[in-house]
DNA sequence: GTCTTGACGTAAC
DNA sequence: GGTTACGCCAAGA
C-alpha cells in the first residue's frame, strides 16, 4: 500500500478535529498527528494551506497559550476576534489553556489513530 | 543529493 | 513571564 498519508495531510486532519471553542498549541497538534516535536511541520502545514480547507487555524497557538503571531499582526488580531467570538477569553495576547485548553478524549484519539 | 527555510519547543538566565 | 540560543525534521529550490 502505497496510500500512506503524509504528514503534513496528518497534521492537516488533526487540526480539523479540534473542537470549537478550544485552542490547541502547534506540539500537541503534531503530537497528536503522530509527529511528536515537529511543531514547525504543523506551523509549515497552516502557512502553505488554502482558507478553502476549512483549517481552524485560529485555534492553533504556541505553547503556553500565546498567540501565533507577534501583536500587531493583521492574523494575530484576527485569531484573537476569531477566538473570542467563539467563546475564548483573551488576556494580553494569550489564552488561558487552564480553561480553553483541548483535551481530546479517548475516542478522539482513536479517531486520530493513537 | 545538498542547502536553506520555517504559523515551533524547550531550556537557560 | 520575556528574551536568547539551540535543536528537529520535512519540503522546496
Amino acid at each position: 500500500m502505497t496510500h500512506k498519508l503524509s504528514k503534513t495531510d496528518r497534521i492537516m486532519k488533526t487540526i480539523r478535529h479540534i473542537p470549537m471553542g478550544k485552542v490547541a498549541s502547534y506540539g500537541q497538534i503534531a503530537d497528536l498527528a503522530g509527529l511528536p516535536g515537529r511543531a514547525r511541520l504543523v506551523g509549515k502545514v497552516l502557512r502553505e494551506a488554502d482558507a478553502e480547507l476549512s483549517l481552524p487555524w485560529h485555534r492553533v497557538l504556541r505553547s503556553s497559550g500565546l498567540l501565533a503571531f507577534a501583536k500587531g499582526t493583521k492574523q494575530a488580531i484576527a485569531q484573537s476576534e476569531l477566538l473570542q467570538k467563539e467563546g475564548v477569553l483573551i488576556s494580553h495576547c494569550r489564552v488561558k489553556l487552564d480553561h480553553f485548553g483541548w483535551r481530546p478524549s479517548i475516542e478522539t484519539l482513536m479517531m486520530l489513530g493513537f
